[in-house]
DNA sequence: CCATTAGTTCCGAATTTCCGAACTATGGGA
DNA sequence: TCCCATAGTTCGGAAATTCGGAACTAATGG
């Protein structure tokens, strides 16, 4: 088990946080911890929509976020907390992150609304 | 020669955009046609940096940052006019190419400020 | 009609992502 | 203390993407 990487707040890169947000199902994850008290099991999240993310990819998804810097995880006991860390990224990146999840909710509407 | 796809502005997905400017170089590509009058010829921005992209690259960023509805290519004679849509973009999705844009140039000022 | 310029398409190699199976770590009993 | 259950990580191979050189297409100008 190697330990968890947490980049400093100034070695967080944009391609890096965009990367990790451009995938559906990572960006839910995020808006999930962040949303819920900045804590969250991982399992918490596993039914997200209709579709079951296995046990793996989901461990990869909490990977990239973390090595994005865009969430913190810390082991307690046998299970995983996770912190956003919106706030450091959105004042090293003012405006990113709620435009972000402002675009997924603006799109997630206007699909509902067609069908 | 398939015909060039635009998506209508209705039909623009988040991911899709996050996905197109997760890549630096495309990023760079679309900030200079935003920037520049909102006119590029392809060739006009192979020298990015100091990494020379070979043209089917390039073809290849181009048609992702078309395909996601970021740009709007069209034949004038023997070269291609790229047009941003920045604007529609930015009634669609308020905040997020600004942010992003953003992000690309804080994060760019710090790094080479680190030598 | 040929040459040139600008860009696209094709295709194989390299990289990345996905997911099941095996593994590790921690805590709680018996 | 040993074993089990839970929570998550790592491994490894298949599938999907991306990269880039070479060949191709489209428009223009001798």
């Amino acid at each position: 088990m190697r330990p968890l990487i947490h980049p400093a707040i100034e070695d967080v890169r944009p391609e890096a946080i965009l990367h990790a947000l451009a995938d559906p199902a990572r960006a839910a994850i995020f808006a999930s911890i962040t949303q819920a008290g900045c804590v969250q099991a991982c399992s918490a999240v596993s039914s997200l929509g209709e579709r079951v993310i296995p046990k793996s990819s989901l461990s990869a998804h909490f990977k990239v976020l973390r090595e994005a810097g865009l969430i913190r995880s810390e082991r307690h006991g046998v299970e995983m907390r996770n912190h956003s860390r919106c706030a450091e990224v959105e004042a090293r990146f003012p405006g990113l992150l709620s435009a972000i999840m402002n675009a997924y909710a603006g799109a997630k509407g206007c699909e509902a609304a067609a069908p």
